[in-house]
DNA sequence: ACAAAAGTGTTGCTGTTACACCCATGG
DNA sequence: CCATGGGTGTAACAGCAACACTTTTGT
């Protein structure tokens, strides 16, 4: 007895203090011109892990290495057509991606603001995204490495991390609790967009990062 | 183009401060002697849900109402045989079933002493171990309810808290914790196993352990 | 010079660690 | 009465929360 198995893949990212989420408008019926998890079927040639790498590349052009799990949904009536398995996989990545070109059927949209959206995935998204808000929070590994790759202010890491705490935090113990647990580096650069004081860019320190909980 | 996919259900549960799984022997080849994961081949008329929960009955004769995710493993070669995607269950019990009459092909092990694992059941265990670990470590919620989802005494919690962290705590630190943050109560009970002095019966207070961490 | 955002220190409070002795039961 | 495991309190310390003003830039 075999299935027919979709992986679709979910990606996240941090942009102007926003958790965001790359959803496809959907063209074709049902549920046209809803939006949709991009995914693809998964043939029995290929993993999880490079088929998630190359919807992502087929995406944005660009090549990662690396992908998360986020679950498997069974119902057996999730999609009208077949009986389907959804395998989730779930790449993060940072905000280059978000203002980046991309193919002109997918865009980015805060996670708190959704649009119409097709199937169960309205439900997926919502079960993945609280997982990947709990590991935001729980502990610092990996996950906002993948958020924040390269250079950030404190500001901006901290309008996001509140934002996917859903309470603000007091600027200075944000900045100090950082500070002692020497997470960042100071890469000696400032920003200079808008107005304003110039914030000093920062990058996370991989080597001290294992383990710490905020 | 369609695959095979199998539900493997891991089953854990806390039985003398040890972590332990249930695994099954396997007798046919390949892999003849070796133990494995308790698993099947999922038909199109089933959920991932379903099938978990109809695993454990089969082999405890007890029926439970709830699972959770263990992953996705799909590498290609996992199984001489044919492609085959392994969908990964996970069911957190309580020690009455490690004590209990069972099907006479599985028994638990404590997951540092595991036997011979035929395929890659042991990478699986690896990493699926890992998470319900990280679970088990990080916050309350409701895992360590399915732990000990009735009375136990906190030197007994203890144990198996310090099993799966790695390391030893202070028993009067320990108790004051768990005490202050009113995460169990009290039943009137004790203990009368064995020598020395009997031991307090405790209970999680449910309405308590929303989001806390240890 | 003013608006906008970034940066900084101190104090009280709360939770955590470290530590040694007494208590209840079974043999 | 002794061996075994369970239960308790206090004091030093570290991490967290609350709080207001100064600095740097663009306009």
């Amino acid at each position: 007895m075999e299935n027919k198995v979709e992986n679709l893949l979910i990606v996240y990212a941090a942009d102007g203090g926003l958790l965001k989420i790359l959803l496809q408008k959907n063209d074709g019926e049902p549920y046209k011109g809803y939006w949709m998890i991009p995914g693809e079927e998964l043939d029995s040639k290929t993993t999880q892990e490079d088929s998630a790498i190359n919807l992502f590349k087929d995406i944005t052009s660009v090549t990662v290495n690396g992908f998360m799990q986020g679950g498997v949904f069974s119902d057996l009536d999730r999609k009208p057509e077949s009986r389907t398995i959804a395998i989730i996989s779930v790449i993060v990545t940072d905000k280059e991606i978000v203002e980046m070109k991309m193919r002109d059927d997918v865009c980015f949209f805060d996670v708190n603001e959704l649009p119409k959206i097709a199937y169960d995935h309205g439900e997926i998204i919502e079960k993945v995204t609280k997982e990947v808000k709990d590991k935001i929070i729980g502990n610092y590994s990996n996950i906002l490495l993948k958020f924040f790759p390269s250079d950030f202010t404190l500001p901006e890491f901290q309008k996001f991390y509140e934002n996917v705490l859903g309470k603000s935090i007091d600027r200075r113990n944000f900045r100090k609790k950082i500070m002692t647990q020497n997470l960042v580096i100071d890469t000696g650069e400032k920003t200079s967009n808008g107005t304003g004081r110039p914030g000093t860019l920062y990058r996370f320190d991989i080597s001290n990062m294992k383990g710490k909980k905020l």
